[in-house]
DNA sequence: GATGAATGAGCGTTCATTCAT
DNA sequence: TATGAATGAACGCTCATTCAT
């Protein structure tokens, strides 16, 4: 490749720092150094370094997005679409540990933007929102309030991945996917 | 003439300054001066800042886990003794927003050292984890693996507080308590 | 002994530490403690800390003035009560290393006030002044300028004193002191 | 435009501060701000105030061995040689009055790395030790163990020199310049 | 676009000293 | 006489950001 792009490689290694050391504790020196670049460099591209984070988090948020729509099917039976959905989501998780990581920490933390959060959070719960309330015009999920099992659905996935990230050799066995399906199943379906 | 005990007064005006602005944006010096102490007295009783921290954050898990521990009964009915459990730990959250807030931001967060969070993890999960395997062996719940039922019943508690938090005037409406019960509970009921 | 007498605790752990650690690297709160008394004590006792270094400094080179008079003798042959001058001078330090060393460091350093260092500096070289112009009247030493023989005799024994410090076992070897001493007389010596 | 050069503005305003307040009554703020520089600039050259002051000793060291070495003869006349290095070794400490007083101040303080003292040390006594062991080859010198005589030589080379810069009119004495030589050589001589 | 020397406000921390007990 | 909690000015150092080249 003869074009550096730069641009990649800083975003790049802020992920790599910003997940193994925090976003305080890593300067923008130190992510300009190890990207091969000089520090100026970094500020042409990104006005700032909380602006840097959140091009990230929106980045890293769209690819995985991008995967949840790619592998949505509607086979007419909900629960199995539910389920490949929910696989799938694991799967993104760890097929990209780095950025599950950076979502794990930074989902909730003050470093990114408030604003930048929720748009997040929102957009990737949208399809979760929807196939609950396609679930319950069906009878099948409970009658809980949408926002609750939305909340619940996402603690649920955190966990599921926090869990699984830990001990990726659980990911491999057919016991433990199955067990982390039916807690999210179970926890909204109908009694 | 009460003791002006500054020790107390720096770990409130930590606690709060911590939650509203995170622990890297609070600088000793405006921990000190809202606590109307000197900067000095505060290294004087802890040696540094991250000390002041993990104080902290075992302090107040400390006041959780004595809080669950006193709420505990053994009637003989497991779900009615979960479900007990699970509104005294929510109602803690809500009898304490700030800690709770705590909790949310710092359980994950590198700014506590790994070895006092994973302290603190385990000796609250230690109580769930009991009563998980007495409903196993009970034939009550799933048989799913203990560790994983473990984290999730953990994601669930931070999902359902982090909503009743945002929407305190739910926390009031028994429709709503319900239904967080029964997205805990039913998540690892037997089939 | 019943009186634990805290102020000479206080001396004694302050020479030692200034002379390991330096006068700026050690703390008033680091004497204190290692002497096993309260912070405050030390400064019940000496005003400030430049007060105790100047105490320590004058007590110590008190103690080698009187170990040097006490050695002196007149036996009419000025080069032999030379050589007894300079031999106990030097003993004095192998004997009291922990003080020689502290000569070493703060004769010339500015941890101590200037007056206090020359007033020590002209009252120890006294007798050597005196020995001195006595040698010249009876025409044994060559007729230099004083003040620079003084000086010169003093870099002297500060080399053979640093000398003997480094490497203790050569001061057993008669052959080591006999040169020692030969440097310094010959220097002196009438051409 | 000539180049600012600040790192050598640093170097200067460092050697004049820490020669009239000492190392550690000097600090970088108010080297940075004499300098005309930023406090950031200082470390944007040194890592840390000890590096500045290591890098201030080796540099000055430096200056003088290479003037050392410009001014060595070999004549033949092994005394007429060493008459000249004395001579301009002590009109060097005249010509750099700044410099020899900061030797004079840090050769034995521990504000300087100790490897980095010794290493100052052995390499400007190394010219010294080589004269010297021509001289007792020759049977001009007496035959003292080299160590010894080393160590007395620097002990009267830093007599000397501070005898002379604080009385700098006598430099242009003969009679005390002549002194001065002969009582270094003379205590060397053999018998 | 790319560079890296320069900036200076701000940080966590130290420590000689005080004083109520 | 002895204590040690409290003080706050001062320190060495960091780092996001700027800008002349």
């Amino acid at each position: 490749m003869s074009k550096p792009d730069k641009k990649q490689a800083i975003l790049d290694t802020a992920l790599t720092l910003f997940v193994s050391q925090g976003f305080y504790a890593t300067s923008t020196a130190s992510i300009a150094k190890q990207a091969g670049v000089a520090t100026g460099t970094l500020f042409h591209h990104f006005p700032s370094k909380g602006d840097l984070m959140n091009h990230l988090f929106l980045a890293i948020k769209q690819e995985f997005a991008d995967a949840i729509w790619a592998s949505i099917q509607d086979s007419g039976d909900l629960k199995s679409d539910a389920k490949h959905l929910w696989h799938s989501a694991i799967k993104w998780a760890m097929d990209n540990p780095l950025k599950q990581e950076f979502f794990q920490q930074y989902s909730m933390s003050p470093s990114i933007a408030i604003e930048i959060r929720e748009q997040a959070m929102n957009s990737i719960l949208g399809f979760m929102g929807a196939l609950m309330q396609k679930g319950q015009a069906l009878g099948l999920l409970a009658d809980y309030p949408l926002n609750l099992m939305q909340d619940n659905c996402h603690g649920q996935y955190l966990a599921a991945t926090r869990y699984f990230l830990d001990n990726p050799e659980k990911w491999q066995d057919e016991q433990h996917t199955q067990a982390s399906f039916n807690l999210f199943w179970n926890a909204m379906v109908k009694g």
